[in-house]
DNA sequence: CTCATGTCAGCCTTACTGACATGG
DNA sequence: CCCATGTCAGTAGGGCTGACATGA
């Protein structure tokens, strides 16, 4: 991976923060921003490393652990689309990948003439608990941090999601 | 775009993590890197969105910037690659497409014959002043946050950046 | 000679637009 | 009829590998 591992004797984030300050002015919003964009490239490069093995990608696992979510193990695309947050030609793309591997089939909905369903195999199953054992056993790529500091970042990103309109925020009384 | 505005009436995120809590086990981990790859999938449009008038993307704007803060406005290609912690070859297709537009030209570093340096043009100074401008004015798409959870955000991203081997973390002693 | 720099061809993945067939 | 679902072709982006030419 040539991304990894630059060991430079800075960092280069803070550097273009301070840069930035003396140049434009105020730099948290933009430090923020291209930590979660390096973020983002750290942890897609190394999933994808661990789920290499069972020849998926991050998008294709979490479609796949979707399916083993729902009680017959199979969805209409549609459906898949909206829980994954990914456009309808994306789900399109994973579904036939996902096919050709064997790890799902494509069916008629019964309730639905339009609709498509996506159902996981046998094959996908165990490929799948598979996969998870190897997520599972890397920590998610996450080994750094602490509990409470996982539960602090999910809880910051969910401001992001919920401005951008991801879902309807509930009132903090109904929550937990 | 139609990944935006799902307006579902619940997280899709919080709702995997619960399932999965249940049936594999602790989903922390796995709920903050969900989050990151959503926020960074929202950031990247939203930025898209806003330099379109420009004809930039987020990865050629942060190239363009690094430029102004050279001394000279240029820099050799390899030191881009590594502040922008990006692959050479992506460095090499960034700087075609800003040189097609005539926001840099390369220049062959006179202090190193094999290297070829991205000198940014007027023209390039004038686009990224008023990019730059379009992108504060909209707060980097973080107008969600306060300064506090700016900071907090870089702070907890930035243990993944130093794990990840990125850059050489200063005793605490040395910082600020 | 080895190593560093950069380019090229080719590949994979995501995401999007527009057009289209099918069915509710 | 209008709308929803899904597919297809085509486009654009980023990222990667492997091979290569050039020069330190």
């Amino acid at each position: 991976m040539a991304t990894g591992q630059l060991n430079l004797p800075f960092d280069p984030i803070e550097r273009a923060a301070e840069t930035w300050r003396a140049r434009f002015g105020p730099s948290s919003a933009m430090a923020a921003v291209t930590s979660i964009m390096r973020a983002h490239q750290i942890l897609l490069a190394q999933l994808d490393t661990l789920l290499k093995p069972y020849d998926l990608t991050f998008a294709r696992y979490e479609a796949l652990v979707l399916l083993t979510f729902s009680k017959t193990g199979a969805l209409p695309l549609s459906r898949i689309g909206e829980r994954l947050m990914v456009h309808p030609t994306s789900v399109t793309n994973t579904v036939d990948r996902l096919e050709r591997a064997g790890l799902v089939r494509r069916m008629r909905n019964p309730r639905d003439g339009r609709g498509v369903l996506a159902e996981i195999t046998d094959g996908g199953r165990e490929v799948v608990d598979r996969a998870t054992g190897a997520l599972m056993g890397a920590d998610f790529a996450m080994t750094m941090y602490g509990e409470a500091e996982l539960k602090q970042l999910f809880e910051l990103l969910r401001t992001l999601r919920v401005s951008a309109g991801d879902f309807a925020d509930r009132p903090s009384g109904e929550r937990d």
